[in-house]
DNA sequence: AAGGCGTGGCC
DNA sequence: TGGCCAAGCCT
């Protein structure tokens, strides 16, 4: 075996985190761990991944749950596609795979929402396929080891590190040493100021002798940011001593996909009442409003690609919300707001406003 | 193939 | 503080 890849199975040995889905082969749970792990924290996503498998505990009645459910579950999550696609990858497992799980990566990233990555990890994890994983970890471990320059968000990266990582991958163990060379990443050979000084491979790694680390991996694509304004406007209805609102379900073509907010009127900046006069949504409003009220403050929401800042507003109502319905907006009950998936902004504001209810 | 998609943590 | 980053995928 390559001596850097023993090196990496014995510090993987002595380092590991001991995770609820590690020790286990069962492909299920493994694909849970990994959806749950695309772009997001072990420490995040380890209560979203016992919540989820203890809801539905295989793949057959994972497939029997309706979006909103799964949605639900996500919720604080981010990245929703990812359980909508599971959603549909585990119909499709009962549907055509009679219940099986694919064993190949080829085929296991026919499903909906398994890439290369994530057919890799469960191949080689749950069935001992001799496929090397290719992660943000391992191109920053490799990039290093071998002072590959190679962008990592270049379209020539897949090939480049392929290689380096086929040269590497323990065959007889590739479950392990994928898992090996992530860990490896995710605590030692760290974005941000790793510790060389112990590192168990400084006398391979290219990128230490030239001192080169921190300038390794190498990332052309610079992050463009957004800004967007938003007002919301909380309906409070109450009918047969239950007070109701209006929420609003997020289509596709944007960010919160299946998820449901308030009634917004957005623009390239916030706007005061007497310039929400010329909205169409605000006249509408006004019909059926006894008392509009502004919550004060504005809230900032940062996000990866956008800068959130929304502004809330209580619309008060005697009249019914006939006026404003349409395919999109649904009659809640206070009582059953808990069942519909939200957006944390959304989230957070109900929370640091519980009171806001009572005087519907 | 370049851009869209969330949230939280880090310095 | 704000910018970058995290077990990617889809279009």
């Amino acid at each position: 075996m390559n001596p850097v890849s023993a090196a990496l199975l014995i510090w993987y040995k002595n380092n590991k985190r001991i995770l609820p889905w590690r020790e286990i082969t069962d492909p299920y749970h493994i694909w849970i761990s990994e959806v749950i792990l695309q772009q997001t924290r072990v420490n995040q996503g380890v209560d979203y991944y016992l919540r989820f498998v203890e809801q539905w505990p295989d793949v057959k009645q994972l497939a029997s749950a309706s979006e909103q459910e799964v949605l639900k579950m996500w919720q604080g999550l981010g990245y929703y596609s990812r359980a909508r696609n599971m959603l549909v990858a585990a119909q499709e497992i009962v549907n055509k795979y009679n219940g099986l799980f694919p064993r190949s990566a080829d085929e296991l990233k026919k499903l909906k929402g398994i890439g290369d990555y994530t057919a890799a990890a469960i191949s080689s994890i749950a069935f001992d396929e001799p496929v090397a994983v290719i992660d943000g970890n391992v191109f920053r471990v490799l990039s290093r080891l071998f002072n590959e320059e190679t962008a990592i968000d270049s379209s020539a990266a897949k090939t480049t590190f392929r290689m380096l990582a086929d040269s590497l991958l323990d065959k007889s163990n590739p479950g392990e040493f994928n898992q090996a060379i992530m860990e490896f990443g995710a605590l030692h050979c760290v974005p941000k100021n790793p510790d060389c000084r112990t590192c168990p491979l400084q006398d391979s790694c290219l990128a230490f002798a030239l001192k080169k680390v921190d300038q390794l991996p190498v990332k052309k694509n610079k992050i463009k940011i957004r800004k967007r304004f938003l007002h919301y406007f909380i309906f409070l209805q109450k009918e047969q001593q239950q007070c109701y609102t209006l929420l609003k379900y997020r289509g596709s073509g944007d960010v919160w996909q299946g998820l449901y907010d308030f009634p917004c009127i957005e623009s390239d900046r916030i706007l005061s009442i007497a310039e929400l006069d010329h909205e169409q949504l605000f006249t509408a409003i006004k019909a059926v409003a006894t008392e509009i009220i502004p919550i004060p403050g504005i809230r900032k929401h940062i996000l990866t690609h956008q800068h959130l800042t929304a502004k809330f507003y209580v619309v008060k109502c005697k009249n019914g919300f006939e006026h404003l319905k349409n395919n999109s907006l649904s009659l809640v009950s206070q009582t059953e707001l808990g069942n519909y998936p939200l957006p944390r902004l959304i989230d957070q504001f109900l929370h640091e406003n519980e009171n806001l209810f009572d005087n519907c």
